[in-house]
DNA sequence: CAAATGTACTGAATGGTGTTCAGTTTTTGA
DNA sequence: TCAAAAACTGAACACCATTCAGTACATTTG
């Protein structure tokens, strides 16, 4: 029966439709600022319709996520891949520091965003334990082969996330103004403040 | 002539009234749930009374970020303050820590909420300088006793703060989910990633 | 003291938000 | 062709920050 098939399919192009327009918005004006008015608007259909293919605002918010976090592991794939470990850990953290400065909507709706409570658990996650999961292999790696102070690959793993991660929510939030620092040097002070605490926990 | 100065008194009193219900709302249920209808309900008085005291709602959340960050440099004075400068700031960053994961809802509001854009520049930041002024004070006489393998005070502070707001921030926003830490382990994990950082720049 | 001025306050109105659901339109399958 | 099912609509609900004409009270002036 080619028709239920065809409804899956017309099914499927909507949602696509949708997550497609939500992206978009969500990238140019922000997670906060884009209303299910909006994105019925630019898809042209009424708001309600959106909610025949998404619960909430919030799935929707899930959906962008996945994208994003699939988006970062490209960059990281792209830009980390030197076959010495500590190299790609250094690339990784420029990486995930330009990837944070050059898209900061969805940045802050990828980690910033305050996370729905009515978490799915299983669903979307996915992307973003792939993209956690670059690093693992990469620390793994360096601590196999004895290249870093670090021991443990946790603790590893979560300092280094602690530390990129502080560096671009931030800045992205405008908390380093108590330190004048001057726009046209950032990109230089965050790429020593990487190296730098890498070069620390080198051996 | 008492009488403008009775009204002068009034205004500050009214002021304060708001700020205190304002503080205590925030704490319990977040900037973003707690609406000036809300907080006029408490006080008793019509919404239109909180914007004659009040130029919006951000200007509110400038005196309660002010207020926190006093609380900050409280806790600092209270339980950052060995002799030794290296200690002092261990100590610093696991108050740091626990004042965030304790206080999520002032944490939030300090740090993590998007500072708005019409931003009053000279006024309100006084006690943040204060607050930062406390890690730049400790880490300069880190620094002066070749304490540690941090030669750039700006660097150092930068990378220190990054790395105990990223640990609080990412614990707030449940981005900490892909690593599955167990709960009642958080704040032991948390200080060994505090004290293996510090371990790793000190000489 | 009475009238005029000034100040404090109100609360309805404006234009927004996410979400729901009775009702309409379109598509399907017999 | 026609009833049932599916898709879609848009007004309605309960919120939100903010504004402002109008009211009530306090103070100053004649």
């Amino acid at each position: 029966m080619g028709i239920s098939e065809r409804k899956e399919r017309e099914k499927t192009e909507m949602k696509e439709l949708i997550r497609a327009a939500a992206l978009k918005m969500f990238l140019e004006d922000g997670y906060a600022k884009t209303s299910i008015r909006k994105i019925a608007d630019a898809i042209e259909y009424s708001p309600g319709t959106i909610y025949l293919y998404y619960k909430d605002k919030d799935e929707l918010l899930y959906e962008v996520q996945g994208l994003a976090y699939g988006k970062l592991l490209d960059a990281f794939k792209a830009e980390a891949n030197s076959d010495d470990p500590l190299k790609r850990l250094i690339q990784m953290g420029k990486t995930y520091v330009s990837f944070g400065l050059e898209n900061p909507e969805l940045y802050d709706l990828m980690f910033i965003i305050r996370a729905p409570t009515n978490v799915d658990e299983e669903s979307h996650k996915d992307n973003g334990d792939k993209t956690f999961q670059y690093l693992l292999d990469c620390l793994e790696e360096c601590i196999n082969k004895k290249l870093l102070r670090i021991t443990d690959l946790q603790l590893g793993a979560l300092q280094i996330w602690s530390m990129v991660h502080g560096l671009v929510s931030l800045n992205l939030r405008c908390r380093l103004k108590v330190m004048a620092i001057e726009q046209q040097e950032l990109k230089v002070i965050l790429s020593h403040a990487i190296e730098n605490y890498i070069a620390s926990v080198t051996l």
